[in-house]
RNA sequence: GGGCCUCUAGCUCAGCUGGUAGAGCAGCGGACUUUUAAUCCGCGGGUCGUGGGUUCGAGCCCCACGGGGCCCA
């Protein structure tokens, strides 16, 4: 026989109980307000969170419909809208409510006495607040001040926001925009651009490439080796074969394979996660743009890149020239300049720097120029470089490829065709940061092995950006891979160049600490 | 990693030389049938990032820690 329910409530529930409606009871004034306008609604049979309504129009459908009432105005035009109250204005028997969807548009509802009578208009007054989505059915018209409007002769509450908007007049806190970024889709003006632009940028790369004959794929995420880039890596673990896995830093290796294969001209837009620092210009996850063209190579891969970004300025921006967030103007424009990395070192230092300069000379320069080589493994190839960006990073403004550059630090990438020691590769500035980079491929799999094995050198010598040997790679080479050309861009990067916004801003939902 | 700035009401912010916490918007109650961030009258709302210390007394001074931003590396 079932014992009677004990009239005890164990102790560990009725913490659990008390925690929870303390919590509840705790609660900020307005959000408790809400709740109980909430309650109420149910309590008379009303759902604060209907399935569907009838809409009919957008807003933007009605704006568009009825470009030009004159004040006082009224159709016949019946329409069901939908929107969420951002601004009310109630006066005794009529009362006003701006109505905003996505894009941001918005239009007027009005609700009177006389259309909706007294015990509708009273709940409006009392249980619609300012964040709430609502349904409004009427009559299109125009105020007497002219403001188009929809005259409600029913309304609905779509869905009860249980805390209120922050207010529309002032900008959100930095943090409050990533940690909220929701909230700052409502409320602002730039986030509802930026954040329709990136996939405007993003149609725009795709319709270039596939004007010229590309093919978009995917490769992994989940490597069980990680290259294509000097970074270092992410590392999970998968249960079901019980190994480590690499979350990618680059997809090149397996694109070459696809180039192996006989895709010819491919491209991928898909993340790529480095485990590194996160600032305004890095982020842990970032999308990236890999494209390989076979019978191509770094001039023809410039042109395509220089392409692919005056496009997307023409089609995201409309113009070449683009207006940033600071309010300047930048010109994607024009021809766009070539320096050598050698050539411009040289010329900075007065000293012929060439890709025999030996390792002793180099620190010595960097010694004396103060440059700061913590953290950094020394080789001929990482010294030219750091000595060019302490003279050049920041300072190439308008866009400029710098080419040519020192062979060890680059070792998926073809020798000059006339220059020794140097590769084909070139890094594409724009506003004083990297914007993509090209290269002639590599496809020799003798000289590939041979790289490899010199990274894997510089590894055991405490490189920690460099690259594992991946056979696979290397056999999938050995069956003969086309001569190409391939260029990376980071599509945040690219965003940033079109906007002069942080990357934080590009992307809608970065990566945040967790608040406590 | 280093330096500087910052964290106060739902939001954005002020808070003097250490002396019982303020504004605008938002909220609550009332008035108002053509408003545009409506207006007018009235009223509530706070673990001052967290922990420690100094002091008769700390939002404010000191120390540690955490979050965010900027600059440097």
């Amino acid at each position: 026989m079932p014992s009677a329910p004990s009239a005890q409530t164990a102790p560990a529930a009725r913490n659990a109980a008390d925690a929870a409606a303390s919590a509840e009871t705790d609660l900020p004034e307005q959000l408790r307000i809400r709740r109980a306008k909430r309650a109420r609604l149910l309590e008379r049979g009303e759902d604060p969170y209907p399935v569907a309504v009838e809409r009919t129009h957008s807003l933007a459908q009605v704006r568009a419909g009825h470009p030009d009432l004159d004040p006082g105005q009224e159709t016949d035009t019946v329409v069901g809208v939908t929107g969420r109250v951002v601004f009310v204005r109630n006066t005794g028997k009529l009362c006003f409510a701006t109505l905003q969807e996505g894009d941001g548009t918005r239009l007027q509802a009005m609700l009177s006495l006389a259309e909706v009578g007294k015990e509708r208009l009273d709940q409006w007054k009392e249980d619609v607040d300012l964040g709430d989505h609502v349904f409004i059915r009427g009559r299109v018209i125009a105020s007497k001040r002219g403001e188009l409007s929809v005259l409600a002769d029913s309304w609905q509450l779509t869905a009860k926001a249980l805390r209120p908007l922050p207010v529309l007049h002032a900008e959100l806190s930095e943090e409050a925009r990533v940690r909220q970024r929701y909230v700052d889709l409502i409320v602002r003006d730039e986030a509802r651009r930026l954040a329709r632009l990136r996939p405007q940028v993003l149609s725009s790369l795709r319709r270039t490439f596939e004007q010229q004959g590309f093919l978009e794929i995917e490769t992994p995420m989940l490597q069980t080796l990680h290259g294509g880039a000097a970074a270092r890596p992410f590392v999970t673990h998968m249960n079901a074969y019980d190994i480590d896995l690499y979350l990618r830093i680059a997809p090149e290796l397996f694109l070459k394979r696809a180039l192996v294969g006989g895709l010819e001209s491919i491209f991928e837009i898909n993340r790529n996660f480095r485990n590194e620092g996160a600032d305004s210009t890095h982020s842990p996850e970032f999308a990236m743009l890999e494209a390989y063209q076979a019978y191509g190579d770094y001039h023809s891969i410039a042109e395509l890149t220089k392409q692919l970004i005056q496009n997307a300025a023409l089609e995201a921006c409309g113009s070449l020239r683009v207006t940033l967030a600071d309010g300047t103007e930048y010109d994607f424009g024009g021809e766009w300049e070539w320096i050598g990395m050698y050539e411009s070192l040289s010329a900075e230092l007065g000293e012929e720097i060439t890709p025999r300069t030996p390792v002793s000379r180099l620190e010595e320069i960097a010694a004396r120029l103060d440059v700061d080589l913590s953290g950094v493994f020394i080789s001929h190839g990482k010294l030219v470089e750091e000595l060019w960006e302490h003279f050049y990073a920041d300072r190439l403004h308008a866009p400029t490829f710098v080419r040519d550059f020192p062979l060890d630090t680059s070792p998926l990438t073809r020798s000059h065709r006339s220059v020794e020691g140097v590769v084909e590769k070139w890094d594409l500035y724009v506003r004083g940061f990297e914007l993509a980079t090209g290269y002639s491929e590599l496809v020799d799999p003798v000289v590939q092995r041979e790289r490899f094995l010199a990274q894997a050198k510089a590894g055991k010598a405490g490189d920690e950006e460099a690259m594992q040997l991946d056979e696979e790679f290397l056999a999938a080479m050995e069956y003969g891979m086309p001569p190409a050309g391939g260029m990376g861009m980071g599509i945040d990067r690219l965003l940033m160049a079109l906007t002069g916004r942080g990357i934080r801003e590009t992307i809608l939902f970065p990566l945040v600490k967790p608040a406590e």
